[in-house]
DNA sequence: ATACATGCAAAACATTTGCATAAGA
DNA sequence: TCTTATGCAAATGTTTTGCATGTAT
């Protein structure tokens, strides 16, 4: 597992390979991706850049996900609840956990995945390329409550 | 497999149950939906339901299936893309094969789903009590193409 | 007769875009 | 310097809502 650090260097380094500009809002954004591993949605990526950078712009964070999207460094889970969530930490498909009490979003290990996605591919004769695996429930903690 | 005309006298005898009225509109609106497996957007509803019904409202149809959704008749599949689909031929959650070309979705049988979710909830400690499984990729007949 | 449904227009939301200005390279 | 990024405001696209009118029961 990387850590937030070692992903920023990663992404920052990929940005300027590509000749994208390393501006102070787009670390900040990054690092609010990065340094949570709540899934966070625009709204709440944009809340807490402006804490430390009152002026950036809601425009910016949305263009800035735009980019990292682009380049494969962020990942976009629609959650049909009308606002995106990102995961900047593991950006390639993968199953999340949605606690419907408290929203919060875990990633669990899924060993049958793969099986399952073959056993699809082999009845349907459809190449499979990608996937959006969203499971709803109670989290441990809220069923105490 | 229930046939269209099950489904709908299923439905509109539901609707009576819980007294709500039976409209022209909401009748052509739920034949739009269980006359096809196409798991149609709202647009394309209200396009199809125009060509019978020239004054129905968009808003109508909205109502309509925000109504529907409540009584558990139908289901809303979100894409990621903007627009939501619909099915109401099989109204409870299950897995979706989603063609990136032609855009088509169809409907896998897919056996392993249970033993997935068994295996997270096991791991987890959550109740799992729904989900939203969306496989993409390109159908044999787009790959001819 | 009386509530509920419809249809229109306006509002609400998340997201995108255009453009002048600011600022990385 | 020269191009790209920012920030604002306006535009977009989907879905929701308020309200007067129509209609199912």
């Amino acid at each position: 597992m990387k850590t937030p650090q070692q992903r920023l260097d990663e992404i920052l380094s990929k940005l300027r390979q590509r000749e994208f500009r390393i501006t102070p809002q787009r670390i900040a954004i990054l690092q609010a991706f990065l340094n949570t591993d709540q899934h966070p949605s625009i709204e709440q990526v944009y809340k807490q850049v402006k804490t430390h950078f009152p002026t950036t712009s809601l425009a910016t964070v949305y263009k800035t996900v735009n980019l990292l999207k682009e380049i494969g460094e962020i990942l976009e889970i629609s959650i049909a609840d009308g606002r995106n969530r990102y995961d900047g930490n593991r950006p390639y498909p993968h199953p999340h956990l949605v606690c419907t009490r408290c929203d919060s979003i875990i990633d669990p290990e899924v060993g049958l995945l793969d099986q399952l996605t073959a056993e699809v591919a082999e009845a349907t004769g459809y190449r499979i390329t990608s996937h959006q695996v969203q499971l709803f429930g109670v989290c441990p903690s809220c069923q105490k409550k």
